[in-house]
Formats: C-alpha cells, structure tokens, sequence
DNA sequence: GTCTATAATTAGATAGAC
DNA sequence: GTCTATCTAATTATAGAC
C-alpha cells in the first residue's frame, strides 16, 4: 500500500461497498452522494474523481452486486450418483443462501424493474440477460420442461419465493417476529423453497 | 360538484391517485411533490394544504392501496361443493389478479421493508399486521398446515412467487418479451402459481 | 489522490394574493 | 380552495489548494 494507484484502487474499493449497501438499503435516489462518502469514510468530492458521477458509481456498484453472484453460481463438484431432481433442489437451496448473505441483488431487481428508464435498461442488456439465458439452460436440463412458455412464470415465481424474505429482513422481523439472518432460518427457507419447486 | 368540501374531496382524490403512481414506480426519494402536483394537474402548494407534509401524503397513498386489497378480498359466494384443496387454488388466482391489477402493493413492501425507518414501523404496525393475521387463518384451515414455524416461508414465498412478475413488469417485458399485463398472461401466472403451492 | 469551498439545481415547505 | 412567488435546506457536480 504505497503506490497511487494502490491507493486509489483502495479507495475505489471502498467507495463501491458503501455504495452498494447505500444504495441497496436506501435506493438510488434516497442514497445521496454525502452519505455514501461518509460511510466510505473520504469525503465527497473524491466521489466525482473516482466515478465522474452518481450514476456511473451507481454502475459499479451493481458490477460488484453481479460480481459476488458469479462467484457463488461456479458449479460444484456433482457427485454424479445423486440424481436430477436432488441436484436441482440443491440448486435452489445454493441460490437462497446467496440471497440471504446478498440482498441486493433481489432488491435492485425491484428497484430498477419498476421503470422503464434508462438504467433499468442498462441493467438489463448488461447483467440480467445473461443471467436469465443461464437459468433457462438449467431449467431445461434439471426440470427438463418442455413447456417454454412457462420459463418467465418459472423464473420470476423463483426468484420471488427464494429472495422476498431476505431482501425485506427489517420488515420480516417485526411483521413475522422471525430473524431472516439466522442460519437455521435460512436452512428452513432453502428446504421449504426446494421442497416447493421440486417435490 | 359545487359545494368546496365536494371540490376538496375531489382535489384530494386526484393528488393521492397520482401519488400511489408515482410512488410505485419511483419510490418515496425519487417522486417529487411537483412531479406528483403535476401528474394530478394542480399546484405544488396545494399538496402541502391538503396533506400538511409529503410523509402524510405518502400515508395516504398507502391507505388508498390497502383500500383496494380490502376490496379485492371480500369472500366469494364460495360453492360449498368443491374441495378445500381447489378453493385454496382460487385465492392464489384471486391474489394473482389482485398483484397483476395493483402491483403498487409489492413495491411498496419491498421499497419499505429493506430499512427499519419510521415509515416500516408504521406500515407494518397499521396495514401489514392484519393483512398477515388474515394470511395465517387462511393458511390454517385451508392447507390443515400444522407446522407454524412455516408460516412465515410460506407467506413471504407465496407473496414472491405471486407478485414479482408483476412488479417489475418493465424489466420482465425487456428480459423475456413476455407482457405481464396481458390477461393470457396474468391467467397462466395464477395457474402456474395455484399448482405450485396446491399440487 | 485527497481535501475544502462553492456553484448550480432541485427538493419540501411557507406566505400571501385572489 | 387554489395559485404564484419565495424561503430554506439538500442535492450533484465543479474548482482550486495541498
């Protein structure tokens, strides 16, 4: 940690993570450029120098949201005894513990989806499409569907069942008195989601 | 429409119209009062003379969506033939159309439930409670579920699966070419859903 | 690369005329 | 009850010192 360009990509870093829980918790408007830096702990300006402008943090942010997600979908080692249907459950308990460490993915789908603007576009044609192809290809080997036209009903219904509890924690504590944080919570919320798509 | 608690009544209506709107896709931050003003066609200032503050304004905006969900569930004449299983799969139909017809109340919980601010507190506390109580009573002795500690899975991936589709509609229309507004649509998502959660 | 200071907009809320 | 005009505060973005 001596060079400048260290230093910057440090700060960068830093920049990017507050950012994304800012804007994950607050949306991109109720996020302001000053608590942002306030949480990176620099100061504001150093936004614009490093990002140029909101938006443009806005995007990186959701690089990192997406980054994380690539991560946790690298397949497994499959043990090739077990079959489709226990494999597949096993997908969908992998993908609700990625929603429970990860909100924000959940959230800014929602967030971003409900216009029609363009950063809704943009995250779309950037990340979610490919996102979306690969979990056709899943769909059709695992489930082996042949119905096509129930691909958008499969995914959307998934991607809600497995993430609403988590993405809206601090409601489901006081509404359900449940904590989506605790790990034996998660586990149950995996089974029952799997155990739903995949009897 | 001559008397001014007639005209008032009338004003106010179009301004909180125009509210649940743009709060809906917008969010809380990102609709202004003079966006809001101007979707409804009347002045800024007569918001805060009508609602006193953007916050109360936004409650009544809440409450007009809740108005609707109160509406949408009243009980059907229910034929007392058919078996408690496929009743269950009705309500999940009824609650579809309800998410494809409003789905400002989706995005309100997700926009309100990420943070533990004064707004949650108050939208749980006052809407949410009895929406959820009524949710358990129908689950009780519509699924004979004895496992209570599922209730709350049940309910946030009952909600998910419903509603997200819908929420996003902009996104989903981008992503899949498929229009959640459509009734064909709308049906298939009910059917899809109904089987899901009643096999 | 980072900070302070500030410009330019835009926000919610208020005052007063009609 | 409604509108125009305005106040105050907060926002994003910029300029310049270090």
């Amino acid at each position: 940690m001596v060079s400048r360009v260290e230093q910057s990509e440090e700060t960068r870093g830093k920049i990017v993570a507050a950012a994304v829980a800012a804007f994950s918790t607050l949306g991109f408007h109720g996020a302001s450029t000053r608590e942002i830096a306030a949480r990176a702990g620099i100061n504001q300006g150093l936004i614009t120098y490093h990002f140029r402008s909101k938006e443009l943090l806005w995007r990186a942010a959701v690089e990192k949201i997406f980054a994380s997600l690539r991560t946790a979908l690298v397949p497994l080692p499959t043990s090739p005894a077990s079959d489709p249907r226990e494999q597949a459950r096993e997908s969908i308990r992998r993908y609700v513990r990625f929603a429970a460490a990860h909100p924000e993915l959940f959230r800014l789908m929602v967030e971003e989806g409900k216009s029609g603007d363009r950063r809704m576009q943009w995250l779309v044609d950037t990340y979610l499409r490919p996102f979306y192809e690969g979990f056709k290809e899943q769909l059709a080997e695992s489930l082996s569907e042949p119905e096509q036209s129930l691909e958008p009903h499969a995914f959307y219904a998934l991607a809600g069942a497995v993430s609403l509890m988590f993405a809206v924690e601090p409601e489901c504590r006081r509404l359900t008195g449940l904590n989506p944080k605790r790990k034996q919570v998660v586990e149950q919320h995996a089974d029952y989601v799997a155990r739903l798509f995949v009897p």
